[in-house]
DNA sequence: AAGCCAACCAACCGCCCCGGG
DNA sequence: ACCCGGGGCGGTTGGTTGGCT
């Protein structure tokens, strides 16, 4: 039995794509849109696969695509991205407008691990090679280990998963890190004991338009024993129109674009 | 000029997720 | 609840290119 081939393979082109396939899958996705896949090609008069178009238009021709070298600021959010989410290219990309998912692993595989190697990083763990660049994590009373990942879902009220993705994975070194430089609390709730407070960024819907901007606090429950490894979160969030430019880190003070609605919201989250 | 090698990147493969029936 | 198919994703492959000897 097994599963049918998503397409006759024996008739099928493969490999490199000529100028004349391209055009025609362009043509047609201009005059009908993206549509299904699997019955694109026979529309399109291509001997091709469906996924073997879709790939094609995705990574190499649609319009909206960014070509040519990656820019010192898109290297560093790439490995910020990927000390967040590892090797999920589809979620980096949707954070790098005009650059595919595709892309974005090519150019992590060729360029950035061999950038972080030379800077003493395990482009892996995103951890000091030897172990001795990068600052030990804050010393705290949480039964959790250092190099133990905080993993947690957050919620709406309605109990609809806010966050589509992966339920994020975070280390508790990073999210030390991140407490530290958020500026949102002061220094001395961050030093207490367990608790931190986290800036989230993210989306809803369609990629391109609305994100929620969010600070978690984590704050230790006192009415649980330390080995339940729980703790209660806080989700404050504030809705907001952001352009793309300010979503991925290039924030200027003089965009008209970005609006924010003063709408605070508390969320649940739980640990996983 | 030819051969070799490393780097790059487009494309493929196979698995997984999710929505519809 | 289960199955199926389409779409999406991450890992991998293999062809191309450019630099070096």
């Amino acid at each position: 039995m097994g599963r049918s081939p998503c397409c006759e393979k024996a008739h099928m082109n493969k490999g490199a794509w000529t100028k004349e396939e391209d055009q025609l899958l362009v043509d047609y996705i201009r005059k009908h849109g993206e549509g299904c896949w699997r019955s694109l090609p026979r529309a399109a008069g291509l001997q091709r696969c469906g996924k073997s178009c879709r790939l094609r238009w995705m990574n190499y021709l649609r319009p909206d695509l960014k070509r040519g070298n990656f820019a010192e600021e898109e290297d560093e959010l790439i490995i910020k991205l990927h000390s967040l989410f590892g090797n999920k290219w589809s979620l980096i990309a949707g954070r790098l407008p005009g650059r595919t998912d595709n892309e974005i692993k090519n150019y992590w595989n060729t360029h950035i691990k061999r950038k972080l190697l030379s800077r003493g990083i395990d482009p892996n763990t995103h951890r000091s090679i030897n172990g001795s660049t990068t600052p030990p994590p804050k010393t705290t009373k949480s039964s959790l280990q250092n190099d133990e990942p905080v993993r947690f879902e957050i919620s709406g009220p309605d109990q609809q998963r806010i966050v589509k993705p992966e339920p994020m994975v975070l280390d508790r070194e990073d999210a030390n890190n991140k407490c530290t430089s958020s500026g949102t609390t002061s220094e001395k709730d961050i030093q207490t004991d367990d608790d931190w407070v986290l800036n989230l960024e993210l989306s809803v819907g369609p990629a391109t338009t609305k994100s929620y901007r969010y600070e978690l606090t984590r704050k230790a429950n006192p009415d649980l024993a330390e080995s339940t490894r729980r703790w209660s979160f806080e989700l404050l969030g504030a809705q907001a129109e952001v352009c793309l430019c300010c979503r991925i880190g290039f924030h200027n003070e003089s965009c008209r674009n970005c609006r924010t609605s003063d709408v605070t919201t508390t969320w649940e989250s739980k640990i996983l």
